[in-house]
DNA sequence: TCGAATCAG
DNA sequence: ATTTCTGATTCGA
């Protein structure tokens, strides 16, 4: 029998800031989204408060001030270290783990006998705070679903922890445990099932498999399976290719020029590239988009994107650059105020597969050096210490996003470091 | 095969 | 004035 355990950070962005300023302990936080746009993660004095997620800051701005609730600026520097460092103690507890998010992880847990499986996790929790200072709860069940539902339904336990492998405890848990909170089911499905009076977890799991399939398609039938038990997906330990890869970025300020539109457009391509190189991967085209604030309907509104193909798969930032503003120079219209721009590519493919002529061979070679050396330095002194003249000097730049209150990257950069004293 | 819809975190 | 960002999957035209 199949048995997973789901282990997730609580509040994780708000815990890690915790973890290196004790100051926040017991007081409302929040981390807000890129630009400082909207409320990503809150601490459970900051939800009592009524902030919710993905709440925009401006509409609860008088409030923190009221309340005093910290706001901080996302900082995924420290966020991604401390996810690898609890990741460190996962590998210790079982032999199969599968990241499945910057703060969740599953692991295989069939190697844990049926009545430790309590105590194990709850070890778990305590060497996962002890090693990284980070509280998690912990939801053991016989599929996926289950175990993201036991997780779920652990985060109101003072433990942190519960064990749904068990078919009657499945069944009271499950009887009153809402529709939309179920693993899978978003607001469209959760509307629709809602009208058929199916309001708890309970009653999905007793629809006919095939009925559920006909309103959710076969994610719904999948779902019917996994809350019977009937395990359809497996543990995914070797994460799957990645098939697309995108930036993509509200502005700081809306954009009007487009000099400005090339500048940021540029520096998107050069991230893009920065992800390429470290994935291994190439591209033969990129598309370019931009958009005016649909927010802001009064204004006129423009909604564009440009495909522009690249003559072989490259991850050469100077390429890349080439393209995106071809395509910058087809779809640039002024006479609007942009708010969102990006780059996008799908089909990614080993570098070097692409036929390569004797005459460019060194050329590529050559680009692949300044790439690389490009890639040292920044990775040595931070993004961006090195930038190509495209992008411009970007922290003069008005959209650049704004980070106006993020927090020291305390693991990641030594000029940055937690003092003690 | 491509875009839209849906979902997740 | 202010409303995240990135990636995957599925379906139907």
């Amino acid at each position: 029998m199949t048995a997973f355990a789901l282990s997730d950070g609580n509040s994780f962005y708000c815990s890690c800031e915790r973890v290196f300023d004790p100051k926040l302990e017991k007081r409302p936080v929040i981390v807000l989204s890129n630009n400082d746009g909207c409320a990503v993660a809150r601490t459970s004095e900051a939800k009592a408060l009524g902030i919710k997620m993905g709440q925009p800051y401006f509409q609860i701005k008088d409030l923190c001030r009221q309340e005093g609730v910290v706001a901080l600026s996302s900082n995924y520097a420290l966020y991604g270290d401390m996810s690898r460092r609890m990741n460190v103690v996962y590998n210790r507890f079982s032999p199969e783990t599968e990241v499945y998010s910057i703060d969740e992880t599953f692991l295989d847990v069939e190697h844990v006998p049926r009545k430790d499986r309590t105590a194990w996790a709850s070890e778990l929790r305590a060497t996962t705070c002890q090693w990284t200072g980070i509280p998690t709860c912990v939801g053991i069940g016989p599929t996926k679903t289950l175990a993201k539902l036991a997780n779920k339904a652990a985060k109101t336990l003072a433990t942190g922890v519960l064990d749904l492998t068990d078919p009657d405890e499945q069944a009271r848990v499950m009887a009153d445990f809402p529709i939309g909170d179920v693993w899978g089911i978003g607001r469209a499905n959760q509307a629709k099932l809602l009208a058929l009076d199916i309001q708890f977890a309970g009653q999905l799991r007793d629809m006919e498999p095939k009925k559920a399939r006909g309103i959710m398609t076969v994610v719904g039938e999948k779902i019917v399976h996994e809350l019977n038990g009937r395990s359809c997906m497996d543990l995914e330990s070797v994460a799957p290719q990645r098939q697309g890869c995108a930036v993509t970025r509200s502005f700081g300020q809306r954009v009007t020029s487009r000099i400005e539109m090339e500048q940021a457009v540029a520096g998107y391509a050069t991230r893009l590239g920065e992800k390429l190189r470290r994935h291994g991967l190439a591209t033969d085209y990129v598309t370019v988009f931009m958009h005016t604030s649909p927010f802001n309907d009064d204004e006129p509104q423009r909604n564009v994107s440009m495909t522009v193909d690249i003559p072989e798969a490259t991850n050469d930032t100077m390429q890349l650059i080439k393209a995106a503003r071809r395509a910058v120079e087809g779809l640039w219209k002024s006479g609007y105020r942009y708010s969102k721009a990006g780059i996008v590519t799908q089909d990614l493919v080993p570098p070097g597969l692409a036929q390569r002529s004797l005459f460019d061979g060194l050329d590529h070679d050559r680009a692949a050096k300044v790439m690389a050396a490009m890639d040292e330095a920044n990775r040595r002194w931070g993004r961006a210490t090195v930038v190509p003249a495209a992008v411009g000097i970007a922290s003069r730049s008005p959209f650049t996003t704004k980070f106006e209150m993020r927090s020291p990257r305390y693991t990641t950069r030594w000029d940055e470091l937690p003092v003690c004293r």
